[in-house]
Formats: C-alpha cells, structure tokens, sequence
DNA sequence: CCTATTAAAGACAAATATATCTTTAATATT
DNA sequence: AATATTAAAGATATATTTGTCTTTAATAGG
C-alpha cells in the first residue's frame, strides 16, 4: 500500500508521538529498534521531515534526538502523507492512467470513487497522538512480533 | 496502488477481454498502442500470464497474437491480482507489520479492517468482460490522454 | 519448402528504492 | 576548553523495478 519509506515513517512518528516530547526526545537507536526498522535508513528519512515541514524535531548532541511538538502530534496521517509526498491512493487511478477523472474516467473509476472517501476519512480522522494512545493495550503494536536479528 | 507492472497488466487484460478473442488475437504493437504501455516490458508481462495460469493465451506467427478465451474474460481483477502475485492491499498491514492481526493489531487495524472488505468486494465483483464492455461508453479509457509519443 | 510474422526467451540497461557507512556539525557536560 | 554524544550530511552499496534489445522458436500462407 505505501512504501518502505513511508511505513517507516508513519511508525516512527506515531512512536514519537507515543514517548517524546519537548522534555525528553528520542535518538535514533531506540527509535529504529522500537519501530525494527533499519536505524540509518531511517535517519534519513527523519532528516526529510525535519526539515521545512516543522512535524519532526530534532537536536544534536548530549539529550539530543527527535521528537514531536504537541501542535505536530494533532496532525494526522494524511497530513504527514502529503509532507511525505506519497498519497498516491488518495489521488491516484486504481489502473495508473495519468488523467483518470469524471470526464475521462478509467472502467474502474466509479466504483473506486466510493471508497477513496473512506481511505481519506480513515487516514484524516485520527490524530498521530491518538494513535499512539491507543497503544497503551500492549496487544497494539508497531514493530515486528517474533522476528529477531541475528 | 498497484506497482507499473500490474497497472500495465490489468489494462492489458481489459483490452483484451474487449477486442480478442480465439478468433481474433491481438499483438503486442497494438495493445502496447492501446494502453500506453511500454511494448516490450508489456509483452514480458504478459509472457508470465500465459505460462500456467490459464489466464491470457497466445499464438506466435502470422494472425497470431495474445487473446482471452470466455471463460478468462469471467474472471476478476481479484483473480488476475492473485496471479500477478500483488495483493498487498488485500493481505497487507497498513503500517508494514508483517504479522498484523486481531491478535497483534497495527494502530491502524481496526480502521483498514472495515474497509478493506470494500476493496476486495471492488475488485472482485466484476468480471473483465465487464469492465471491458464500460468502455463502449468513449469516455471511459484505458490509455493515457492527451500525451503524444515522440 | 520458403518467407514473413509473431510471441518466447534471454541478455542487458537504466532508474528507483532501500540500506549502510563515514565524516561533519551541533551541543550538553565536565 | 576538552570530551562525549547526538543528528546532519554525504558518499557509497545493494536490491528491485522498470524498460530495451537481440536472438530464437513457432506458425500461417504462398
């Protein structure tokens, strides 16, 4: 559904939004463990979002880390989708025509129409912070059960 | 959604399921014409669904060409997804957990979990035939508008 | 049988995505 | 000021996807 950069990313934020805070920010060995993706891809794909778009923070050195302003935890996942600039499954055509619209429609395009309103909906309705409240069950997870490194 | 490849196979499909048949093949130059693919990477597709899969069959030499036979045009694009090995959207966690589950839920589960049914109904109720037969109305396409090859 | 036409097969190339490693800059602590 | 710690930046490496080109095999029609 999105791609590898972009799982990373949305888990690495709602982690962020789990545990960080202006106080108490989150390096990059945690975070990658936590989220069990690869630490400097990872860090890479921070960078981007620290930079202009203020949804990530971050700050060098001793304390240092990442972490989330309360203002970007109220943001939701079709928020850092845009950011992300992967929102293809909001704005694109099921069979990848390049102008797939009402007047030039693909033969999948009304019934596809119908749900991406609930793809958006899903996507906007949560903010990041509750997202990550909701992993106070320890059943809700964002990394990998059962799978250790070697 | 979907990565080029399946892009490029669905519309094949669709094309096919309109204007082949035994009788009637059609070749790659066409086709390739047809859905704005490239020719090549669109034929080596397309080789992968007529090995096994009784899907797409194909005749070499003069008249000869890829076609569908009736009973392929009956399947959907449901079918044709579980051939071409992507159903991701179907099968796959939002957030790329590999064992994302009722038991060991994502963030996300429980949201994805009441629209994915949707999708996978999208995509399975149609036939290919039917698709195809949409595209009677000239609106509807499966070719890139308005973009003329150099 | 010969030729033209078509897909099959396989080698190769280019682009993109994913991942790692090293060096640099910032900063807290001593 | 010196040191340790952290992210930033940049170079590089690997894997995957996408795309092209050439050669081979099949087959229809003369």
């Amino acid at each position: 559904m999105f791609s590898k950069s972009t799982e990373y990313a949305l888990r690495a934020i709602i982690y962020l939004a789990q545990k960080s805070s202006v106080e108490h920010k989150i390096g990059i060995t945690e975070l990658a463990q936590a989220i069990d993706s690869p630490k400097s891809f990872t860090a890479k794909i921070l960078q981007n979002l620290t930079r202009g778009n203020n949804l990530i923070n971050s700050v060098t050195g001793p304390t240092g880390g990442f972490y989330l302003t309360d203002q970007a935890k109220k943001k939701s996942l079709l928020n850092v989708l845009t950011l992300l600039e992967d929102e293809g499954i909001i704005t694109g055509c099921i069979l990848g025509l390049k102008e797939c619209s009402e007047k030039n429609p693909c033969p999948m395009h009304s019934e596809y129409k119908q749900i991406k309103p609930q793809l958006l909906d899903m996507l906007d309705q949560k903010t990041i912070a509750e997202l990550a409240s909701e992993m106070k069950d320890p059943r809700i997870v964002i990394h990998n059960i059962g799978k250790k490194k070697v």
